[in-house]
DNA sequence: TTTTTATTTGCAACATTGTTGCAAAATTAC
DNA sequence: GTAATTTTGCAACAATGTTGCAAATAAAAA
């Protein structure tokens, strides 16, 4: 993972790529992610963080992240929306979210099997398919 | 699909199945999920049938349909929950959800392909699979 | 470094969405 | 039909997400 001084320059070297400021929320927030290594969502930054930044704030910048290819979102079957940082290979154009997620109905969290290949599906007739999302559930590693 | 008097006549006999009392608002609900053959959330309720039922009602209903295994939820990546019929083998103890979703890109509904099979994944060891919830997201039929 | 310009933040106010308790209404059981 | 049970609608509230704008901060220019 890193000592926090290289991980603060890799959040720089990241945010500098994106040609975003470099501001201590966005770092903050960025660091939040690469620690829990797991998907996040919006009130998971005001628990894990306490009011250092507004509820704005969060909302925009993750927008932000979203927009410039750093975070991903992950499909869910409830109101939350959960996000997690996207690999190298994902930029602001051209966006690879070609792994499968887990949700582990024990412990709750959410995490991104890198490794673990989508695989093709043959859709019926007359229907164009453009990128695949799976989530599966059960239980992790950790909690087993 | 069948004349109004045989829709009305299954909606009856599910909630009967389910050991639900039938009522306006419950066969309303059911029928708008028969007539449209995709998905649906939360507020299509109130945008389909005007205020013709109260939005604590609706939430309440869907929540009794999803415990009795009449509907499931599919997953999203906004904040929307959205729901559709399930098929005649889903029960409320088991829930069979073995099928692909997809997200028109162009009309924004949400549609089951019931012929399409969640393929298998092979997941790293140590995780335990439950359940998989597959979302294509492309063009649908009727876009093209 | 200091000044200027551009961007980001926080606040306030608001809009939307979801929840709970309780009395009235409707449904089912008798 | 009446009684018992369930469901509904209302009111009030809680949580979540959005917008405009002035103050604060960061980047660019001098």
């Amino acid at each position: 993972m890193g000592t926090k001084q290289q991980i603060t320059e890799r959040i720089s070297a990241l945010l500098r790529d994106s040609k975003l400021s470099i501001t201590d929320t966005r770092v903050k927030i960025l660091e939040l992610f690469m620690r829990s290594n797991g998907a996040l969502e919006h009130s998971d930054f005001e628990k894990l963080a306490g009011k250092s930044f507004d509820r704005v704030t969060v909302y925009r910048t993750l927008q932000t992240f979203l927009e410039k290819g750093i975070i991903h979102k992950i499909p869910t079957t409830d109101t939350s929306v959960r996000y997690a940082v996207c690999k190298s290979e994902c930029t602001e154009h051209h966006h690879h979210d070609h792994h499968v997620h887990f949700k582990c109905e024990n412990c709750g969290a959410t995490t991104c099997l890198d490794e673990t290949d989508v695989p093709s599906i043959q859709l019926p007739k007359g229907y164009a398919m453009h990128n695949v999302e799976v989530v599966v559930n059960g239980v992790c590693k950790s909690c087993k």
